[in-house]
DNA sequence: GCGCGTACGTTCGATATCCTACGGAACCAT
DNA sequence: ATGGTTCCGTAGGATATCGAACGTACGCGC
């Protein structure tokens, strides 16, 4: 919250682990966990025989607001199973601007690549909601795979159906215009916060949908005239749910279904 | 070459098996599955023992140009181990735009969904650049997995990295221009092909650049004038690579980098 | 050689977006 | 309250891209 100097890499190390406490309280820390353990999606589907296995190299941890997970040019340290909050992915270009290319909650897993033995990442992990939710350092993670088949599997299913969010991303960034596509955001991140209160200011907007701060302010304009959206310093409420999935192009509900397929195996 | 009515979903089948000839030689058969195996860098990089299981299972098969391997709306039915040539993997709007979010030759698997259990993929899968390789049925591949782990792991940790190309895709729609994208995509192509000389037309280009035509004869002009390509009536020629590189994003030599990830573990 | 379909060259107006800039409002620390 | 910082509103010119249209050139089949 205090540090918002986001695009310095001097705040990517973020070890805002809150384990201290919570590890060294026997009881409350195994009550955390569990109760985590069912918010992450992942975590809650795979055999407790598995989750028994991979529990003790699990640390709760606490998203912080604009914080950085990763930078591309870092190895992957952990891997992240969040039960609140959200994490954008997001590319950077030479030149400084980035966009987004995907977006994690409690759906999924945050730094994938470890569990099929890569340690790189070019995409920054960046906290755009704070929440909490359990790490795994990565030669733990590596090292449990073998005996855990179905989180091994789960966590390939992540990744092949987080690839074609991306895809459908990549289409979005061309051919749909920045309203259509700070509506999706919008909705999107509403799902993940379970909320209608964003608390994110348009100079992240405009990162994340890669242009800039100005065109945010317009496009946000244009929803408020329509009363779907208010916004107010760093806030904004979604006023109107069906119109801004009018608003939206398809892309929120193609991308919806995705996480549907996870489920169903 | 003859069906080109790209957008109809009636050429979508394309069941070019040129099995039959080449199954019933039985020596031929063997040099062109080991040929061609080799030439795929997924299956030269699996064990010999763990090919054996699934050798049996694998058709030749001649990628033809403008063949539709997949549309979303179908199941997948075949893993395409491609030895050469060149698949897009295009996304495909509601109002019937496309755009390309991802590119496939012998570096990598078409369908790449099935290795984890899912049998749809919303991307189109369409050939750019005829080709043959090797193809396996989904229901024959998924149940060799198990017993073969080290195809697994390739497969998944394609996945992934395919996941990385995308999301550099995402960001190269979004924040680069049309003449940038336009040299790394003929790069890429021309890697994949292994020549100078790339048979596609503007149109096509169009689709896959997520633009319309005109706007790909104006950014091909502009590489013509400066000597950096030839264009005539279907054909490209890449006349200055090294010019060509600095005309391109610097997407093309980070997806190209991914790539080297596949081979370093 | 001729006709036809496909592909390319080019234009122009409309639109979206970018870029830069400035001012005002909200929030925070003192 | 006050000063400083962050965030938002807004504007105007520059640019890129779009969308539609029309003409031309190539190549194939007859």
């Amino acid at each position: 919250m205090q540090d918002r100097q986001f695009p310095q890499p001097t705040t990517t190390v973020s070890d805002f682990v809150t384990s201290e406490s919570w590890d060294h309280a026997p009881l409350g820390a195994l009550v955390g966990k569990q109760t985590l353990r069912i918010k992450n999606k992942i975590l809650s589907s795979i055999p407790e025989s598995e989750y028994r296995l991979v529990q003790p190299h699990l640390q709760l941890f606490r998203f912080q607001a604009q914080s950085i997970l990763h930078e591309p040019t870092q190895r992957l340290q952990f891997a992240y199973f969040p039960s609140s909050g959200l994490i954008s992915l997001l590319v950077a270009t030479e030149d400084g601007k980035t966009v987004e290319a995907g977006m994690v909650g409690s759906e999924g897993v945050v730094g994938v690549a470890s569990a099929v033995g890569l340690t790189i990442s070019p995409l920054r992990h960046l906290v755009q909601i704070p929440g909490e939710g359990l790490r795994i350092g990565v030669s733990a993670l590596q090292s449990r795979l073998k005996s855990t088949p179905q989180l091994q599997l789960a966590l390939s299913r992540y990744a092949v159906v987080q690839g074609m969010q991306v895809a459908q991303t990549a289409a979005c960034n061309r051919l749909h215009d920045i309203a259509e596509r700070l509506a999706r955001w919008l909705l999107m991140a509403s799902d993940r916060v379970e909320s209608n209160s964003l608390h994110i200011t348009h100079d992240f907007l405009a990162t994340t949908l890669g242009t800039d701060r100005p065109s945010v302010s317009l496009a946000a304009k244009a929803l408020h005239r329509k009363k779907i959206i208010e916004h107010r310093r760093g806030i904004v409420e979604i006023l109107n749910r069906k119109k801004l999935e009018a608003a939206a192009c398809e892309c929120y509900k193609v991308i919806h279904q995705f996480n549907g397929v996870l489920r169903l195996k």
